[in-house]
DNA sequence: GTTAGCATGTAAGGAGTTACATGATTTT
DNA sequence: AAAATCATGTAACTCCTTACATGCTAAC
């Protein structure tokens, strides 16, 4: 089973389908992206970079005419330091597409939430309903475990556990609602403008 | 540097210190008592319980004499299977406390929160205060920082983006507002009792 | 007595961090 | 020209998951 990509490469993509960014300006966007939480270290970040780059996904931007006079910096090896910029390739753009609409288990489709939604702008109408509506059956299913096994052992708990239960599953319902509002948002979206399936930019 | 202990690690302890449990069942109570999210693996588990049993934190319990007459089961080697209860010694006791005590980097302090908080029945007040003020300061920090970059480029960020990143900031704004709600319930709770510093239970 | 679920364990590997090292550019 | 900050890179390590393997116990 081919490893799926993961959170950092599919990020590095969608970020790249938009502007060539060097690592260190990536690194930045990616917090923006993702929240305040999900920083990703340059630990991860530069050897992901040069992963996708091997795989031709991604290439080096030379620096054509610009402010930087110092010659040969770029594709070969030797003396390259300052930035590397990077953009997408057409092999890139198909791979990135090909995620996007592709569907994984569930816990991978977990923990790529945040990503997908937030390149939601480059994904078809069905993969977006289908994303939204299979987080909030999860989220669902898990909020109903917890209940349940909550309701078992709830006088055995001190009040401080039963807070941070409390307010788990609050924010749990919250994140549910949110995705209902999305949905329906979505619906609507469908109904007005049934052919859209592809590409979108505002 | 002595590597600090991980949520699992902590957890484990914490639940141990009210009831003798086998890793099945104790697997079962941690993702009640870390909420929705947070279930370990079975492969992470155990060796964690044997790693804590060889550092003589906790220990095997004799089944006594309950409904099983097959001898021999618990302490020595080779036919051990069926259920292996572990209870908290005095030094898993004494370690515990320690840790609940004991501050650490922010980065570390973050990522235990929740664990550290469910187990506040046992953390001692000013303990309890610094946590929950020190959550809130970085909390807020992050809030600030991304608000800040987040009005340089929003212009560029397409609607499902922009989406993201107003509930991801309104759920940090949530939760700090919930945090303040718990300081000063604390600070309360002080000046009431101000001698209040060991273990309690509820 | 055999299926189903409880219970424990191990090996391999993935995704990320930390700590370190170093070069390039800007600021003072 | 020194200091700060931007920018890239690497090695070792940690925590955790997956996939597998196995034994015990109860239900039918």
């Amino acid at each position: 089973m081919r490893s799926r990509s993961t959170v950092l490469e599919t990020a590095t993509l969608g970020l790249l389908t938009t502007v060539p960014l060097h690592g260190y300006e990536l690194r930045k966007q990616l917090s923006l992206l993702l929240g305040p939480l999900r920083a990703f270290s340059y630990g991860t970040l530069y050897p992901v970079l040069r992963s996708l780059q091997q795989r031709g996904l991604i290439a080096t931007v030379e620096p054509t005419q610009a402010t930087a006079a110092t010659t040969a910096r770029g594709t070969s090896l030797s003396g390259r330091r300052g930035r590397i910029v990077y953009e997408l390739t057409a092999d890139g753009k198909e791979h990135l597409q090909s995620v996007l609409s592709s569907a994984g288990p569930s816990a991978w489709e977990d923990e790529n939430f945040d990503v997908r939604f937030a390149l939601f702008a480059q994904t078809d109408a069905d993969t977006r309903l289908r994303i939204l509506e299979g987080r909030r059956t999860r989220l669902t299913e898990k909020l109903e475990a917890v209940r349940e096994s909550a309701a078992r052992i709830r006088e055995r708990l001190d009040e401080y556990t039963l807070e941070l239960q409390r307010h788990g599953l609050e924010q749990v319902e919250r994140e549910v609602r949110w995705l209902d509002g999305l949905i329906t948002q979505e619906r609507g979206r469908a109904s007005r403008d049934p052919r859209e399936n592809q590409k979108e930019r505002g």
